[in-house]
DNA sequence: CCAATATATTACCGTCTAGTAATACGTTAC
DNA sequence: GTAACGTATTACTAGACGGTAATATATTGG
């Protein structure tokens, strides 16, 4: 059982607390543990600090003191790094994805001729 | 501990061996168990099944019996469906990260004149 | 200094998981 | 039919994980 750097990544992101976390921090910036200890009613605070040790571990956050509170803060720069490896092998199926979502786009919008047939061919139109 | 949607896929993805599964399906199309457990001399036959249950849980691969095989193939399309809402999330950070990329291009191949102002702010120069 | 606050660490628990071996099931070949 | 094959399932084990409570460490306020 290894354990690559994206095996790692994966299991950081496999947890909804954590994804939470990733969530607040990058909606309302920089966040202290009690603020975000106090969006989890449900979890005890030291359980958020651990969540937020995995998370700096795996490099997805970052933290510095300010008095006796520690501001952690999105590293959003690691966690685009370390996920784009994995995603750009499957590109083409972004791609594909991509171009359905525009076709549709076309098709609701009128953009394009609504009296087509539906997609004859969805790589290219015109 | 709730286990969302996300949750799910991403546990599933956090295991190098389903990853690689995935990659071989990718690359190689349609394969069945035993091509596929031949690619994982340490594994066990009856584990890389058992990691194709997983997959198949995750909508990541189906199969199909031809004779007494049993050959799976990658659902890319779940895949992409079900990890956008996440990536979403995060958009404005992978623009930017597109943008640097984009940036650090036009710098090495000189496609726009390395002296003009277009880049003042985001990348430092030396 | 002392008390209160804010966070981190440790010990412990129940649960989940990846792995194996053994077994079962369905299919083809003889 | 029977044996061999291909795959799935079960039972089991060791280790990882998420959670809590209790404790430790550091910092501020009085």
């Amino acid at each position: 059982m290894r354990a690559s750097n994206t095996d790692a990544l994966f299991r950081t992101l496999a947890d909804s607390t954590r994804r939470q976390i990733l969530d607040l921090l990058a909606e309302r910036g920089c966040l202290s543990v009690g603020q975000l200890a106090a969006e989890f009613p449900d979890l005890v605070a030291s359980g958020i600090s651990k969540h937020l040790m995995g998370l700096r571990g795996a490099g997805l956050v970052s933290a510095s003191r300010h008095g006796r509170k520690q501001i952690y803060r999105l590293e959003a720069d690691t966690l685009v790094a370390d996920l784009t490896p994995w995603l750009a092998k499957y590109e083409r199926y972004w791609f594909a994805a991509l171009e359905r979502l525009r076709d549709l786009a076309e098709e609701s919008t009128g953009t394009d001729r609504p009296t087509s047939r539906k997609n004859v061919r969805r790589t290219r139109s015109r």
